[in-house]
DNA sequence: CTGAAAGCGCTTACAG
DNA sequence: CTGAAAGCGCTTACAG
């Protein structure tokens, strides 16, 4: 079929209206399902669209009524399994309502993210569930609320004028420090690495709260190199500190992985020689040996939480700011043993 | 602001002419950057759009102009970090082209798929990235055509008559059987799991050519459940077979993942006592320890592909069907050794 | 280069 | 329940 044939013969309310001998604005009422409608001639417009094989177009009806059942969604990196979950509930939850998701890859970088958000914009979304960049400014918030623009912040904060659905990143440090002390554990490391944020700053005060209030050490920070590999091969770096570490909590899956590895390589006995503790417990912390006990922060549920505030938002913009922050647990694998 | 407020505030091009002291159809020339008009004119309206804030609507655009610069892009599994990689290729590459990428997650299942395929083109999608829920039956083909939706099938297919980007999956289960032989091996077990779909079938093939080829015993088909965990606890039966395999070949990561883990509980060492080559390789191969081979399918650049060739089949609807398929290579690591 | 006009496919009062 | 009409914001000939 030529794209000519095609033009010609896109079928309208109008043709269907013809076809079932109603008025244009009768069908439109059957399209969305008004019960102004009577049976008998909804069945016969339904029947007619069948016959003409109609598609609905939602972007002329989106011209007039200020909606386009769009949304977007930004990441700052699609790679990452962690956020792949998190897309997947984001998806998975817009979807459930009928309506449709833009994703789009910000790569952590911030002009590029504004530039999302403006061909967003143009596309008319009714709203978007932004991980914010690292090193995104808090006006971004003020930018966006002058559009009008309906955003929820997910994991990462920047203002606390948005919406925003994350994890309670201290606790769930808590619960790592808390555990691994009665286990014997006094010099624990925090292996950190990747781009400042709130949720990275989270993460470290959280640390150093729970580390205070068990009066250990605070400050055996390591900090690790971005990619998989060089973590791996960075391990040796555990080790670098005036204080030996017993036990170390990886900022996240991929250090954790990383330094799996990297152990392995040194001849290091997880759970023996050195605990370990992931955190963001994705599907593969079960494929690791010994097994991985961690943090779960619960990616899926977290993307469906923010879309379902989202929704909400569109429906009733002048709702005051709501903060949703999912407790974390804590998954007692085999990673972790007594001191050494 | 109130949403009400924001209504009234929408500027159009219209106001953008009359502030600009043009008529809406140089404005809207402008928009499109078309060299008809003088700088000094374009200037001034290129002002008046910064002063009034001026937002692009693409949606009313789109009803003159058939082309809604959105493309859909439906895969099985969004968890899964293969098809993750896959959409961050497809991602990127439609989004240098400066369209917009719908996203959708059919969860493996045909009759969501349909519901999916059925709301974008409502969108008005221009075309759509396509990774065939397994069980799609090949009229699909006729109906998309039917529609006159431009869709490339993607990993997987159903018809030649749409184009098609995936991978020679035969080409890598001979570089992997090669491999193994080279070393020495004669009893090769082959680790599926999953559905069943082109790609599976591709895959069974492939390895029972290339076994062939050798003259090996080609019917050593391991079959694993679809989880993680699952596969893990499956390992033995690896061993169940009449022939006792000293390689297998692993159908995708997942089933990598899972197997070296199970070996590990076992206590079986991986290389020495049984050699192990991954498929898809994805990033953590390399966290896996020892070190995994694997044959390695590229998911970003086939998205990459895929999104090229879509844009091309857009703009060019009536060119023939095209295939292209990818060469695998072989990354070389440390799971295979000499049988035992 | 510009202006006036038609039209894309829908929704929404409004009068019947 | 129905029909006629206006309008959403743009693009596209067309005549100047």
């Amino acid at each position: 079929m030529s794209s000519q044939e095609r033009k010609k013969s896109r079928v309208t309310l109008l043709d269907v209206a013809r076809h079932a001998s109603v008025s244009r604005a009768t069908a439109s009422l059957v399209l969305r399902k008004s019960p102004l409608v009577g049976s008998e001639t909804r069945a016969r417009v339904e029947q007619a669209m069948r016959d003409l094989g109609y598609v609905y177009n939602i972007g002329a009806a989106r011209l007039r009524v200020e909606r386009s059942q769009i949304i977007g969604a930004i990441v700052p990196n699609l790679t990452n399994p962690f956020f792949a979950e998190l897309l997947s509930g984001i998806e998975e939850a817009i979807g459930a309502t009928g309506k449709v998701v833009i994703l789009a890859n910000s790569g952590e970088r911030v002009e590029r993210q504004s530039m999302l958000l403006q061909r967003m914009r143009e596309h008319g979304v009714d709203g978007v569930v932004l991980c914010p960049a690292a090193g995104t400014e808090p006006d971004l918030s003020e930018q966006l609320a002058a559009w009008g623009m309906p955003v929820v912040q997910v994991l990462r904060h920047i203002s606390v004028d948005m919406d925003y659905v994350g994890v309670d990143y201290a606790g769930g440090m808590r619960q790592a420090v808390d555990y691994l002390a009665s286990l014997g554990h006094e010099k624990i490391a925090f292996a950190v690495h990747g781009p400042f944020h709130s949720a990275y700053r989270e993460r470290v005060d959280g640390f150093r709260d729970a580390m205070l209030a068990k009066a250990f050490d605070p400050e055996i920070l390591i900090h690790l190199p971005p990619q998989l590999g060089e973590i791996a091969d960075s391990t040796h770096l555990l080790f670098a500190k005036a204080t030996q570490p017993t036990a170390v909590i990886c900022f996240n899956h991929l250090v954790a992985l990383g330094l799996a590895a990297g152990l392995h390589d040194c001849g290091l006995t997880i759970g023996r020689d050195l605990s370990l503790i992931g955190f963001d417990d994705v599907a593969d912390a079960e494929a690791i040996r010994p097994r991985l006990t961690s943090v779960s922060t619960g990616p899926t549920a977290i993307g469906e939480m923010a879309a379902r505030l989202l929704v909400e938002r569109i429906a009733n913009p002048d709702l005051p700011p709501r903060r949703v922050v999912n407790d974390t647990t804590l998954s007692v694998r085999q990673s972790c043993g007594r001191p050494a």
